[in-house]
DNA sequence: CTCATTTTTGACATACTCCTCATTTTTCTT
DNA sequence: AAGAAAAATGAGGAGTATGTCAAAAATGAG
């Protein structure tokens, strides 16, 4: 076994102690086999198999698989949500920083599916999560409405419906076309209370370098 | 056990022979326990247990669970849009129809909060269920595209965008207040392009015999 | 390199869950 | 009310997942 594309935890604990890189290793199965069974069809052998460690050696990191999914959501969220923020520091036009977060982050999942699809199966089941990943797109939501471009009151219902926007383009195009992503965009920033020829004309302007079409 | 305060299935069997009116206690059965542990989480004892039938007799009636979760499922679609439907045979102008479909659909949800969670499991792993689901949302959002109120492109994101959004509510406040389900109508119409305004004054002008607030 | 410490291993006991089917019980037609 | 047909029963075999632990192997500090 063994065959992810992706490293994320084993990077990170490159060079550490032998404990750290054997967590490492459980984490990264853990998103593949989450993203392809969902969580509640894993089974703690199909992990252990994946990161080619033995079965008991499993109960030497977590107790069950709910401590699992806690860190690999939570690692999840301040990986994708820093690297994001970290490209849009510049950003100062709320309506654009909530299009290229989007847009961005979509693109994160064309090419890292199970990223993606890990952090909302653990945003919906484990709150801190939830609340990792609701934190900043409050704040920019706040700032569109201070700006006055977004028209609508920010509460838990409207950042919910926000995510499971996100969480339905991964549902019904996987593959993450530019067309989804740009439709999505749009879709959010309608939902803000952007009129359809605006969250147009913004995604456009926003997403330029990132989307074709 | 057999404790559902619902009917749904019994009721439509009072009167027919033992075989159907067994299946009715299964299928009202299967809407408690896949409403309370997930379709996943459910075991078939689970659902003989609540029923009070003994474990084989399950599989006189169904091979698996998700033949079961199919039934159930469509047979509440069937049901809940049959109502819905019925109930606006006279309202021609779509952002009324829609606003009215959403909020009747929620308020549903507060009655009978296991409708609802069953439907909405039933559309996301059945594909029939999704079918059926659709259908009648798809031809309103044509209806107020055709009548102007509506811009927006409408396709398969769009109709799932407008389901997470209703799925949604039934998360972040299972009971279903009137506040969430105002706020969801809105929602939807934003989605579809209305402006927040209109969108507010859609929603109270549709449902002000149905809600308070 | 040595060796105390850390980590891994995998067989196994325990516990579920599924599904079958020979037998018993109920239904309902006449 | 008889009795053939239909339905329900529930013990049990097969398969699977969990969590433990004594023994084996790997690690890495000195």
């Amino acid at each position: 076994m063994n065959s992810s594309a992706h490293q994320l935890f084993r990077q990170q604990t490159i060079g550490k102690k032998k404990r750290e890189r054997t967590r490492g290793a459980l984490l990264d199965s853990a998103i593949s086999v989450f993203a392809n069974k969902g969580y509640e069809g894993t089974r703690i052998s199909d992990i252990t198999a994946h990161a080619d460690v033995a079965n008991g050696t499993f109960y030497n990191y977590y107790q069950d698989k709910d401590q699992l999914l806690h860190d690999v959501a939570l690692g999840l969220a301040v990986e994708i949500t820093g690297r994001i923020n970290e490209e849009m520091s510049d950003v100062t036009h709320a309506p654009t920083r909530v299009a290229l977060a989007t847009a961005k982050l979509l693109r994160t999942s064309r090419k890292e599916p199970e990223w993606l699809d890990v952090l909302l199966q653990g945003a919906f089941i484990v709150p801190e999560v939830q609340s990792a990943t609701i934190q900043y797109l409050r704040q920019d939501l706040e700032m569109g409405v201070d700006q006055g471009e977004f028209n609508v009151d920010i509460d838990l219902l409207l950042v919910n419906q926000f995510i499971s926007l996100i969480r339905v383009a991964a549902l019904v195009d996987p593959t993450m076309s530019d067309e989804t992503i740009k439709s999505t965009c749009e879709a959010v920033l309608r939902l803000v209370g952007m009129s359809t020829a605006n969250a147009k004309t913004q995604v456009a302007a926003a997403c330029e370098s990132l989307l074709e079409a």
